[in-house]
This record gives structure tokens, sequence and C-alpha cells, in this order.
DNA sequence: AGAATACACGCATAAACGTGCAGCAACGTG
DNA sequence: CACGTTGCTGCACGTTTATGCGTGTATTCT
């Protein structure tokens, strides 16, 4: 193997994987700790890496952060981006919300699915370039840093021309009496205009969500298709569904 | 077999396998590794391969993938982005385009600059995130896979309502005659666009993209102020220069 | 605090590299 | 046919680069 190739090897896992070990990489290439030591220090040299102790991660601090909210209940999110992932068609047009969670979801679609994805997230756009079948749209406006979506009034005008089968609506909070709640009141009014945009909306609610409530409303409960949890029983969802909301999986 | 034979052939296995490797290819053909590493270095010279420690691997990034891109002469773009992050005058506006030279203008400039970036890459967009001072506005459309940026009708219009005080180019050639290329057709209609947007766009030129040419044009040399590059004397800048063509840093 | 691990640095070795040179074949010209 | 030119090839030489090991230092874990 050439240098230069395992250094692109190196890059490439550090962006499936979000680190590397170098003495687990030394180990599967059969080469010496030093050289992968070597490359990992000439990459971050070269702002492709950031070394830590033990290995290195990605430089890029955007995916750093995500990274480190990833490992926020990652298999509960992990099995409700699965479920939600299931509900897509092929050939059907789902909207995407921003968020780790739904960028869960991308990362449980078929690389070979065949559907249009309409997102205001540059994060989950970029997860979607490998999805060589997947129509992407990227909804411009002026970018809201804290969660990494567009955001405004061009975003929401660029949201009334599409239409979808399907909205996929990352809150930070469920709440049975302060329903979805999100913790910007521009970002809850562009959910708001997505959830208009699309015929179901489900929404995507990870354990820690359930019982949590923010400061700006995005929906009333009752005006959701659907919320799609990791199917772990919980007082929260008793409540919901004693309520009448419709509640994926069904509690047993 | 013939000299020019043997250079296809090169160039096959370089498409078909991503890399090759002198000694190995010397042995295969029954040759010396002298006239191998000859031949690589003449299509290299050519912008059809890159050389690296061992052989060589494809030029064109167009046909490599995104990932490996990256580590594609990273000193040469690292030097081109810092100049170029350099012209970005603090409360100025910038439109910049996608790519890996663009990100890595990203990664040069200073956490608390403040400034406007419009982009039509949402990898852009996502490395900005960690600058509270940048103010981001993201231009929406269809993305093209390839090189990750929206592209087409709905981008172009959106790109109609921005303006700017600097674009930074970001082509896949930089050609004495045949000017300024890329790879897709409708890639290089938006980078016109955007170049029609900006008071000023300069072109950022690594060592690899000089000399080198793509299918489409994107603008004749004459309609930019001027193309970055990384300092190190060469005959293609030489050449430019010699046409009146800005380039910076000024050669000695 | 002590052990274990990861790290940087220097050194030696081997491989790959570039350059200059000579041999050789193909070609064109007179 | 004789001749010089040109281009391709392989070899020899010195230089550069990548790699692995040993040593001592820094960091982390227990």
């Amino acid at each position: 193997m050439l240098a230069a190739e395992r250094r692109d090897y190196l890059l490439t896992r550090l962006r499936a994987e979000g680190s590397v070990v170098a003495k687990d990489l030394a180990a599967e290439l059969g080469i010496s700790e030093d050289s992968i030591r070597r490359d990992l220090r000439d990459l971050a040299a070269a702002g492709l890496c950031h070394r830590v102790y033990g290995g290195a991660v990605p430089a890029s601090p955007a995916l750093a952060d995500y990274a480190n909210r990833e490992s926020v209940e990652p298999d509960s999110k992990r099995r409700v981006a699965a479920r939600a992932a299931a509900l897509i068609q092929p050939g059907s047009t789902v909207i995407l919300d921003g968020g780790t969670t739904t960028l869960a979801v991308v990362q449980a679609l078929p690389a070979e699915l065949d559907c249009t994805v309409i997102t205001h997230s540059p994060t989950i756009a970029a997860a979607l370039v490998p999805h060589p079948r997947a129509e992407v749209f990227l909804l411009g406006g002026r970018l809201f840093k804290h969660s990494a979506v567009t955001c405004g009034a061009a975003a929401a005008e660029a949201a009334h021309g599409v239409a979808a089968d399907l909205f996929f609506l990352g809150v930070t909070g469920v709440h049975p009496v302060h329903g979805l709640t999100t913790g910007d009141a521009d970002e809850a009014a562009m959910k708001r205009t997505l959830a208009g945009r699309a015929a179901d909306t489900y929404v995507l609610a990870s354990t820690e969500k359930l019982g949590a409530a923010s400061r700006y409303q995005v929906l009333p409960l009752g005006e959701v298709t659907g919320i799609i949890t990791d199917g772990t029983p919980n007082e929260t969802v008793a409540a919901l569904t004693g309520k009448g909301v419709a509640v994926l999986p069904r509690q047993v």
C-alpha cells in the first residue's frame, strides 16, 4: 500500500467513525505505530485532522461537535432512526429536519434507496452525498449556527416552493402538556412551515426528549401524524397515548 | 509494446485501481522502473495523474472521490487558502465556492472574523458553524452530488438575490489557452453566475490545477480579478503573467 | 505515587527518486 | 547507401524519502 493511499484511508476512517486509534490502525495495516503517528502528524499539520492522545479525530469542528452530541443516547437514536427510515417508500419525497436524530435516519437509509430528500440542514445534505439514487434538494437561507440549519424569511420562502409525502420533525422536547418544543423561535417557525409542506409529519423522539419541554412550541401534539420512539416503555409515552396521540411503535 | 501504448495502459490501470506502483508495473511489463517513472512523470506533467512516493494516483480530482481529494497537494492548498483568507476584510461579504480548497480557506479564517459568507456548498456552511461572528447564507437548490454543491435553476435564482465584495472561485483547471475550466456544465454555469454577483473574483489555484484543463469553461482568464497560487515558480504561471493575468503572489 | 501507555526525537536501513551518460533503433536528408 | 539527428531505454551515481527501532520524556490510568 502506497503511503499516500494510506493517508486517504486514514481520512476515510476518520470520517466514517469519527475517530481513529493509532495502535489499532498499525495492527490493521501491518505497519508500525510510528508510521501511523507520522501520518496523523502530517494530516494534522495539513489541517485535515486533530491529534488526540491515542489517535486522532476529524478536523472539522462541526463534525466533531456532532460526534459528541451523537454520543447522547446513541442506541435510542439509532432505534428511532431505523423505524423512521423504514417508513420511507421508494420513490417518495421526504423532508428531513436538522439534528443528530435525523442524521441517524440518513445513516439508516439503504445506500441505493430511490427517493427525494428535501432538507434545510447542510449536514444532512452532506451526509446524503454517498447515496447515488437520492435526489437532494437543499433549502437555502441564513444559517442558524446552533443547530446548523437554515432559518428565517428566505428559508421559509424556499420551503413554500416544495411539497412532500413525509416530514421527519426533530424537536428538543415532547411533553403531554406543552406539546412539541424547541429552543429557538425562528427554528420553531421553520419547523412549522415544513410541517405544512408535507402530507404526514412524524416526530423523532429519542428517549431523552420524552417528557422534556423547551421555550418555543413548534406544534401541539394533535397536529402531527405520529411520534416515533425507541419502543421502550415510558411514562410520558403512556400519558401521550392516553391523550389519543399516535405513538410508534405501539406500546404493549 | 509501444511507449504510447504503455502510457495508455498506465492510465487505464490508474482509473481501474485508483493507484499504480512503479515497481510492480516494471515487473509486470518487463521494463525498468526508470521508464515507468519517466512515463508517470510525463503523465503528471500533462495533468493526467499525480505522482506519489512509490507510484502515482489519478490526477483528475473529478474522478477521485471527494474524500480522496483532500489529500491532494495539501501544502499547496493550505498556502493558497491562507493567502485567500488574508484578502477577506472584516465586515465584508464573500462568496465561497465549493471544493476542498475553499474548505481550506474556511479553516484558515480567524475564528472571530466578522464577515458574511455566501455559499452554495453545504460542506462549507457546516464548516463555518464554529465561527460565531460569521454570518452564513446558504444558497439552496438541487444538490449536485459530485462536488457537493447546489446547482441548477433554483440555485441560480437564489444567487441572483445576493451581492458580495469577493468571490473565491474553485476550478479543476487553470490553463493559459483554455482558461478556467471545470468538469460539469451546470456547475460551470453556477460558478459563472456567482462570479457575476461579486465585485471581485479570485481563482484558487493550488499547484495541481495549473496547466490542467477540463471539459467546460467557467470563464476566460481575463474576466477574473486575479489568480491565487501558492507562490512557487511554475511555467504555467509564467505563461499567465506573460498574458497579462494578475497572479498572486507576484512571481519573482 | 507508581505503572502503563503514548509520544517525539534521533539514527540506521532500505527503498524510491532524479540526473547524467551511453547504447541502440528509427527516421530523414543528401 | 552513408550520415547525422532524434527519441527511447537501461545503468550508475548521489540524493531524498519512508520506515522501524531504541531511547528518553510526557501523559494517562489506577
